[in-house]
DNA sequence: TGCAAAATAGCACGGTCGTACTATTTTCAA
DNA sequence: TTGAAAATAGTACGACCGTGCTATTTTGCA
């Protein structure tokens, strides 16, 4: 060991970051992966702290209150999710391809977290009758990633790789619940059957608003 | 006021009450609005009990504990279920009728729940990761609920108002994805046009299995 | 290397929780 | 009407919660 800054001590977005930002950063790791167990409002600082081996005031500290440590976990929700679903499906030529990833990672994400439980769900059903601060930033991370979705299918139709008179929304909500029916079916009901219809339910949606039949599989 | 026992003693299954069951039919009926808004998990016996205007004791003597409270929510939740969902559809012809109304009921009472909630969606986003007695309870409602559903498609098949090679439980999947998504995007979201999306993804199901495109609409 | 500042710990407070236990009131049938 | 049983209230306990306050330790720059 040598003096030098940790080489981990990153945020992944590349600046170094002090102790007490590392340490952050562990917490809200931490917090997450509680959260995403026993639900943004079961989230305690005591359970945190205990995890972290840290004391309740330690971690406090970092946040001022539960609620800013909540608001954090949510975004460092978001974050990961667009780091899995959004950007690698950029990489994908725009329209059908890249749409087709999209939904390609963002189920691949959902199975993933059959195990681990997904916050932008479980999220919504903890806070949609609790307006404030947390269920502001939670609906906000959702709707921007759900209108990402929508300009995807929009531009799909644009390129031709859709029927001309595609409802982008409608399509956008029908897509959407083939992933809550997955997330549902699947954690909750434990069918292991869910990936596969949740795969079969984006074909035949991609049928309806005219996506040539023989589609290249991802 | 007289010394008969009062006219609206049933429990709504046409037996008589005594006094403890009327009171602890309340309970569970001011459990149900509480459990609906603020989850299953965040229920409380104080929070009950204030409602009822009876101390905590008097609340807890009922149940013995805090998960049996919960459970007979469940029960009682189930109850509602099938007289708003399933009784009324099961009037309707068998086959493709009768699945039109189950969807239509379940629509509607899933758009009512956009105030109040919906104990299905909610319990299994907070019980999905919680194993016990309540998370069975309520695993076991939902698993009559999709089933019967599915016995409906099959029916449906059965009579020819489906295509011959429908697969039955794909297309249940898919139905419950259009109400987890009408759910989620009405009452989290706070989209009005949740409820006309449901609707049309409803029509665009049943095209895809083959039912005659000139549908009676309901 | 020293020293201010940042990070962390320790402790206390008031609050809510579920649930024993006991006392009181209400119910209902004999 | 009476008396046993059922229903309800009262009280207390230990556990955990969020958070304010003050000490102590650790960090990192001058």
């Amino acid at each position: 060991m040598t003096d030098m800054p940790d080489q981990d001590a990153s945020n992944g977005r590349g600046r170094l970051m002090q102790k007490g930002q590392q340490t952050k950063s562990a917490i809200v790791d931490a917090a997450l992966g509680l959260a995403t167990q026993i639900g943004l409002e079961g989230l305690s600082i005591g359970a945190v702290a205990e995890v972290m081996q840290m004391s309740k005031s330690g971690v406090f500290a970092h946040f001022g209150s539960r609620e800013e440590l909540q608001i954090s976990v949510v975004r460092e929700y978001h974050h990961r999710f667009e780091l899995e679903v959004f950007y690698p499906a950029m990489q994908e030529t725009r329209g059908l391809p890249r749409l087709q990833a999209l939904f390609a990672n963002w189920m691949k994400r959902t199975s993933a977290e059959i195990d681990s439980g997904c916050l932008y769900i479980s999220g919504a059903a903890e806070f949609d009758d609790r307006p404030g601060p947390v269920s502001d930033a939670l609906a906000s991370s959702v709707k921007t990633w759900l209108s990402a979705l929508h300009r995807c299918v929009l531009k799909a139709r644009e390129a031709g790789h859709l029927a001309a008179n595609t409802d982008a929304a409608q399509m956008s909500f029908e897509l959407h619940g083939l992933i809550l029916a997955l997330h549902y079916e699947a954690r909750f009901l434990k069918s292991d059957k869910s990936l596969d219809r949740a795969q079969r339910g984006f074909e035949h949606i991609l049928l309806r608003y005219g996506a040539p039949s023989n589609l290249k599989k991802v």
